[in-house]
DNA sequence: ACTTTAGGTCACTCTCAGGTGACATGTCAA
DNA sequence: TTGACATGTCACCTGAGAGTGACCTAAAGT
């Protein structure tokens, strides 16, 4: 097969290699020679296009199109959310969040490299969902006071770290504390406790304030 | 130099090296080779007195002692555990948990492993916990009725999830959602959220029973 | 028409991990 | 003493991934 000498159409190609891999195969698959196979073109021309696969996966992350907007994880317009009580607003965004990723292989599978080291996408990837992820923190924070009571960050990390873990986990050992990660009964129950946990926490608040 | 024909002297050896390269150089440097290298050991010695990697971790997963023990968790005897309130004696559980994983790098290094598939220590491993872990759960979850208000399963395993997540997060990108995992004091964070959420769905509880 | 250049192909090298066959030698039993 | 076997050593093969140099040829400018 002859090459059709189309620079950005040949770089596209890659790219979307690149995002197929994650997405059906994880990012440990994520190498030179399987992204030159996947997209058809020769790995010489990963290398003169990008410079080599750290500067690949840069490129991808700045594209990217592999993790949930701010819009996918909370559907309702900013307004909406900003009517709700607390503690109903964060239920909306974290459940949000959980079902964005929990569908979404490429972002979960973004998040286990960045758990991984030595993994160049780490460090592209996590800065930019840091930010977003401060920005719904924020969306929060806002009743005065509520700060020095609660630490909004802190209980926030842990509940969306919590179900972060499982749902990777859903993909490899598939058990945890005899919960069935890939059963949707399951994952319910997780949802609901995420729920409780957050409105009494909320509750708690309340009463001694 | 000249082996000293100790079978059992060598096999020790072996098993040790895993474990060492476990705690100072992560999972993903686990192969026949670098065992071997560590050992000092050739490695054909490993193929023939474990059959192969598969068979050598799981030896180390049978011998382990890369897992905090019941009672490194709770260093008070059970009977101390039973005597305190559900709340206080969730909070000691978790936080001891919490604390044991975070001083043990090759208990990190196990989980790490079980996020990644393709791991044969993941099976060997996951088996294990689990059954320490449902363990620990029975521990509180005796008092008649609560099961039906509060899903102490579900609230064990997101919170316990989440802090796991975290202290892997630690050793790679090191930030979540702005909060410094290498921080001793956003740690005290943490555990606080961790407390407050214990406290508060427990006392959520109360207040409708 | 002729040159230049950029897109694309091919064929290598290097390194490193897993895996195995052949051999050397200490030890123990007959 | 001698043979069998267990313990350990060495050299080698395979396969896969990263990376590079040399080449071919379509297209565009002169």
């Amino acid at each position: 097969m002859i090459g059709i000498r189309d620079r950005e159409g040949t770089k596209k190609k890659i790219l979307k290699a690149v995002g197929h891999i994650l997405k059906t195969r994880g990012f440990q698959d994520i190498g030179i020679n399987n992204i030159a196979r996947e997209s058809g073109v020769d790995k010489v021309l990963i290398y003169r296009y990008f410079g080599g696969l750290q500067e690949l996966l840069h490129a991808f992350a700045e594209q990217g199109d592999y993790w949930p907007t701010t819009n996918d994880i909370a559907p309702e317009d900013d307004k909406n959310i900003k009517n709700l009580a607390i503690p109903e607003a964060s239920i909306v965004l974290l459940r949000g969040y959980l079902r964005e990723l929990k569908k979404n292989p490429s972002a979960q599978e973004i998040l286990r490299g960045e758990l991984m080291s030595k993994n160049e996408l780490a460090l592209e990837t996590a800065g930019t969902r840091e930010k977003q992820g401060r920005d719904l923190i924020n969306l929060l924070d806002l009743e005065p006071g509520l700060r020095d009571r609660i630490d909004v960050t802190a209980v926030a990390a842990l509940l969306s770290a919590g179900f972060t873990y499982l749902i990777l986990r859903s993909k490899t050992s598939g058990t945890y504390l005899g919960l069935d990660l890939n059963s949707e009964d399951d994952w319910e129950r997780i949802e609901n406790a995420l729920d409780q946990l957050v409105r009494s926490v909320f509750d708690h608040d309340l009463k001694f304030s």
